[in-house]
DNA sequence: GAGTGGTCTAGACCACCCC
DNA sequence: GGGTGGTCTAGACCACTCG
């Protein structure tokens, strides 16, 4: 672990424990710096990952301070995930996936230009649903470019596609693009979620790149509107 | 300006004419700081910026690239808007307010807990349905601390509270904590909002902080699913 | 005016990629 | 093995806060 993670960890533990309490400042990063042996630098590295995450905010001038955030806030933030596909959200669950297709076709207009290629190429089309604790949660639907991601299987898609790339493939998922919105299911998802009568469902629209820039997975995700929401921190 | 501000403006430019094409590797660092005249750290800033906006994705050993997008998403991340009050996200356009409440109350135990005050202690309770182009798009809950943020008038409301904040009381705004879910409509709600039986909205739950991790405003904001979507760019 | 974090420099070493 | 970006250092100046 980097000198700055390290730091960072120490400093979210402190908070976690209570040593710091909401609307405290923290030590000064020039303290901090002496304390660990460090320079200013690799302190204020470590000050931004918690204001990034969303436990600190800092002023210039003033100092840095613990946000007054609920217990349960601070818990959530505590173990910054981030970004990551369905098995890793909910590791340690109870969790499995049915597949409902998986077949190899052209790409439409619009998924093609979404994933940089041809309308002639060739692109994977998945459709999933997820389970967790034996509820239906999710319906995936997923276009991967073949000449990207070679090699799937109905083994990888009832795991994790995310765990197969970066894994066997190694290649580096770097960043996503997401749309969310509200939408109804169709007749056909209200089947395969269980959803009743008039419940909507959360959309979300993903392009997923590699560490090149590559797009390499179009998906759009819809969730039953009970058992899913979608979280984010935005710092200025 | 900052130094690194205006390479990453520079950079974002040419980018934006085509100058590098998707997949391209853009220069390294170390030339570009030759060419700026600026050590390494300040051109890795710029590009960092970029990564942090969608548009480049980098790779130790490698070098950095430019995202492979469709010319629709390389245009909205050319603007880095990011987070701001609805105001401010449709500025340019035609939007007005109609206010449907503005009182002062205690909060619940819920608002409390989120904004870190007593229940004895007074919040405004305000409930806004703001207009783009004459159709309503939203209807706001919004509870703030009276001690925080004193002075809020009608006048204030129906314009912009974040501009009153940052300018009449010199506060500054830093980040919001928020939680995306969809929803269906009340029977008021889909009065005010005009929504047709069995649409869906989609509700955004947002803490926002002062720069000293104070929280300042704790609302609910209910979209027409039709007319909002919640966009997000996340990198690893 | 003393002290804070933000930016910037010049230089070093390291992990990783690609040839 | 040559070259990339990631981390780290030591030091400087600046914008800003606060008493």
């Amino acid at each position: 672990m980097l000198k700055y993670q390290k730091i960072a960890e120490e400093l979210r533990q402190a908070i976690r424990r209570g040593e710091y309490l909401p609307g405290d400042k923290i030590p000064l990063e020039k303290d901090m710096g002496k304390r660990y042996g460090v320079c200013r630098l690799t302190v204020k590295r470590a000050v931004d990952l918690l204001v990034k995450q969303g436990l600190v905010a800092k002023r210039r001038g003033a100092g840095a301070f613990v946000k007054s955030l609920d217990g349960q806030a601070v818990k959530e933030l505590s173990m910054a995930h981030q970004f990551s596909g369905f098995a890793e959200t909910y590791r340690a669950q109870k969790i499995h996936t049915e597949c409902l297709r998986f077949e190899i076709i052209n790409p439409s207009v619009e998924v093609a230009a979404r994933l940089k290629i041809d309308e002639e190429d060739f692109v994977y089309d998945i459709i999933r649903v997820r389970y967790l604790n034996d509820e239906p949660v999710v319906i995936e639907y997923t276009k991967m470019p073949i000449q990207l991601i070679p090699g799937i299987s109905i083994e990888v898609l009832l795991d994790s596609i995310y765990a197969y790339i970066e894994g066997a493939l190694k290649l580096n998922i770097q960043s996503a693009h997401r749309i969310v919105r509200a939408g109804m299911p169709t007749p056909l998802e209200s089947g395969y979620l269980r959803i009743e009568d008039g419940m909507p469902i959360l959309e979300v629209e993903q392009t997923a790149f590699l560490d090149d820039g590559r797009p390499f997975e179009y998906s759009i995700s819809r969730h039953r509107a009970d058992k899913s929401a979608f979280k984010a921190v935005s710092v200025r």
